[in-house]
DNA sequence: GACCAGGGCGGCC
DNA sequence: GGCCGCCATGGT
């Protein structure tokens, strides 16, 4: 895929390895927005908007730099597609149904935040959440609201996370101060997958699952392989029929996969949920 | 009105 | 170490 980084916009040039509605729905980022044939996506306080060219994708943005880091563009998914189409044929169809999906390179306090407050939850409740915590600690940039910055966020009290609808994770999200060690990309520079995954375990409110999440959407981690209630299922209906707990089956399907686990991963999950 | 959702914690054994 | 009940809440 080629692209072009401008001044106020990125041009996509190519359909098939970039796809806004398979990139922005597919459960790994929850602040993002459809009207009228434009889909536009917020990360930390900055704003994109994308629309569809006759020969590929144009997101306008004043901040093009910070979204070509944030969709991954140098990424390249055509190499991508076809070595997990050669270890596993069976996966051409779920990668045809999510065609031009990415992963992307989330701000990572927000996507801690996000991914604490998805867990016994669902898409379109953890949007909603998340959206009430902009409106209410975030930046008001006038057509939108930032996420908060750590500093916003960490003047909430247990109430405010009630009243935005967190339930019992509010206690998560308080406890979040006692932990601002780990909360910057820079603590874990160029730690090792384990290592990195024992730090966020550390993290009240964030268990093998979502710490799988924020390895894979926060800091990249390709081999880590989130194993939530639809993967489960995904498990034992492509891969084995042997019992195992959702912990072996991450550990499980990341041997397998090695450094595709999380396309492979995102690519089935969002073949999973949109056919529910 | 029960059941479910991108699960994790704490108590028990 | 593993298992299990509980945890708020909005949608179906």
């Amino acid at each position: 895929m080629d692209y072009r980084v401008k001044k106020n916009e990125i041009l996509i040039i190519g359909k098939t390895d970039f796809n806004p509605k398979h990139i922005l729905e597919c459960g790994q980022i929850f602040r993002y927005y459809y009207k009228d044939g434009v889909y536009t996506v917020y990360s930390k306080d900055k704003r994109a908007q994308i629309y569809e060219t006759s020969v590929g994708y144009t997101i306008k943005t004043n901040a093009p730099h910070y979204f070509e880091e944030f969709f991954n563009l140098k990424t390249d998914y055509g190499k991508i597609k076809n070595e997990i189409i050669t270890k596993f044929p069976f996966m051409e169809s779920p990668i045809k149904n999510a065609e031009g999906l990415r992963i992307l390179n989330g701000d990572f306090f927000e996507i801690v935040v996000s991914f604490m407050i998805s867990q016994n939850n669902n898409i379109k409740r953890i949007k909603l959440i998340i959206e009430r915590l902009c409106e209410k600690a975030g930046k008001d940039m006038g057509e939108y609201y930032a996420f908060p910055t750590m500093e916003e966020f960490f003047k909430l009290t247990e109430e405010d996370f009630i009243s935005l609808g967190a339930g019992y994770r509010a206690k998560y999200l308080i406890n979040l101060k006692n932990s601002k060690n780990l909360l910057s990309k820079a603590f874990y520079g160029a730690m090792r997958d384990d290592a990195a995954r024992e730090n966020l375990l550390k993290i009240n409110g964030v268990g093998p699952k979502v710490a799988d999440c924020i390895l894979l959407f926060g800091l990249n981690y390709y081999n880590a392989f989130p194993v939530d209630v639809w993967i489960e299922r995904v498990y034992y209906e492509y891969f084995s029929c042997e019992k195992k707990t959702r912990p072996e089956i991450s550990k499980y399907l990341s041997k397998t996969c090695g450094d595709l686990s999380g396309f492979v991963q995102q690519y089935l999950f969002y073949s999973k949920i949109v056919k529910n």
